[in-house]
DNA sequence: CATATCCGAAACTGTTGAGTCTCGTATATA
DNA sequence: TATATACGAGACTCAACAGTTTCGGATATG
């Protein structure tokens, strides 16, 4: 891309073919998660590219020697965010849907889907202009969650607990849409209690459960 | 973007064939839908106030005559936002909860629902920093929308359609929270077969009353 | 030490857009 | 006609920021 000098460029070329040097890139992963960082704080236009070389630690150029724009150090930064990636491995079988899904409901799982939230809003501007990144976005965010969602329901309907019927795909969102609903355009809190509201209120009984016997 | 040259084109004449306009005192209603138009197409970030000028047909010196700066229009725009706003008198009243919900889908109010989500869209960015434009977001966008569905429930409470223990608040916000996930975040279409399964599928069986006959 | 690459810091360029200002014109009122 | 005002057009200033370039220091290798 740059030329400085004739001769340096036939020069560097020469080397770096003969020698096939590393290309350390090591830096990588500090400025992905700085630029995740400032995403999430100040939206895709308020975010700098000074802002996530400071945060990282690292010099402006070498985020542009890596990416060539702040639009693809962002679409980098959402795909390659496998920071909180769900360990299926580790998920709750309480042996009931309900079980599974309460059993999701913690400090931990709470926090990290208002982080997600919070970086989607801030690409929520793009998304329109820019499909990839909406599909990235989605793949990142949005069916992660879904997911385990299907899952447990799968698993109900397997076991024989809820009708084979029930619309899953429309089930599994039910929770996230309530709660990204909730978080971003009413500003209240998710918390345990609206969680749990939300299970036994909604998607339990939607789900051909009756309510618990309590109310 | 604009050129500098002394002796340029100053003595264009063009303009002056244009008709006389009627000039009403206050031009404030067009640059307020002009706002809120621009706003829905380009967020708040992308939208400029040269953009707001030219489809209002407006000069940009009288839009900073009414408004001092870009955030106080935005704000006066969306809490003025009187365009599509519900008419609670023509509002279906068929007798069951199930002939209410159904009446509302109408392509006229999905394309609503539409447009103010666009402006949310837009608006999101914004949000975390003004919660004055939050809250007039809030009232102009979400609340109508769930008064509405808040009535069809007590009604259907009070006619003894529906239990009285359901969560009046929680399904009033179930088809807008679902709704805007569906179109903003997975950007698929709200349209009437969505909504339809929605209302039969979780709505109704929340609210206690059986899934359809037909299944 | 010699050589070569990588990196952080920071100066620099070019563009964009918010907000200001001026001016010519249309309208209203007297 | 005379005067005052509101407006459209658009030139202007200024700051922020994307993206580029330079440079000096660090590190690695022989």
């Amino acid at each position: 891309m740059t030329q400085l000098d004739p001769s340096a460029e036939v020069d560097r070329i020469a080397t770096s073919a003969k020698l096939g040097r590393k290309r350390d890139h090591t830096r990588d992963p500090e400025i992905l998660d700085a630029a995740i960082d400032v995403l999430a704080e100040n939206g895709f236009d308020g975010m700098t590219i000074d802002m996530v070389a400071a945060r990282a630690k690292a010099g402006k150029a070498t985020i542009y020697r890596r990416w060539p724009s702040k639009a693809d150090l962002v679409l980098d930064a959402v795909a390659c965010m496998k920071a909180g990636e769900i360990d299926f491995e580790r998920l709750p079988d309480t042996g009931t849907l309900r079980g599974d899904l309460v059993a999701m409901i913690r400090p931990r799982s709470i926090e990290e889907a208002e982080r997600k939230m919070r970086i989607m809003a801030g690409l929520f501007g793009m998304l329109s202009s820019s499909p990839e990144l909406a599909d990235a976005a989605h793949a990142a965010i949005i069916e992660p969650r879904a997911a385990v969602n299907r899952m447990f329901l799968r698993r109900a309907i397997e076991r024989g607990e809820i009708s084979r019927d029930c619309d899953v795909e429309m089930l599994a969102n039910l929770i996230p849409a309530m709660a990204a609903f909730r978080l971003l355009l009413e500003r209240k809190p998710v918390d345990a209690e609206f969680l749990v509201s939300l299970i036994d209120g909604v998607l339990l009984p939607a789900a051909g459960l009756d309510r618990r016997p309590s109310a």
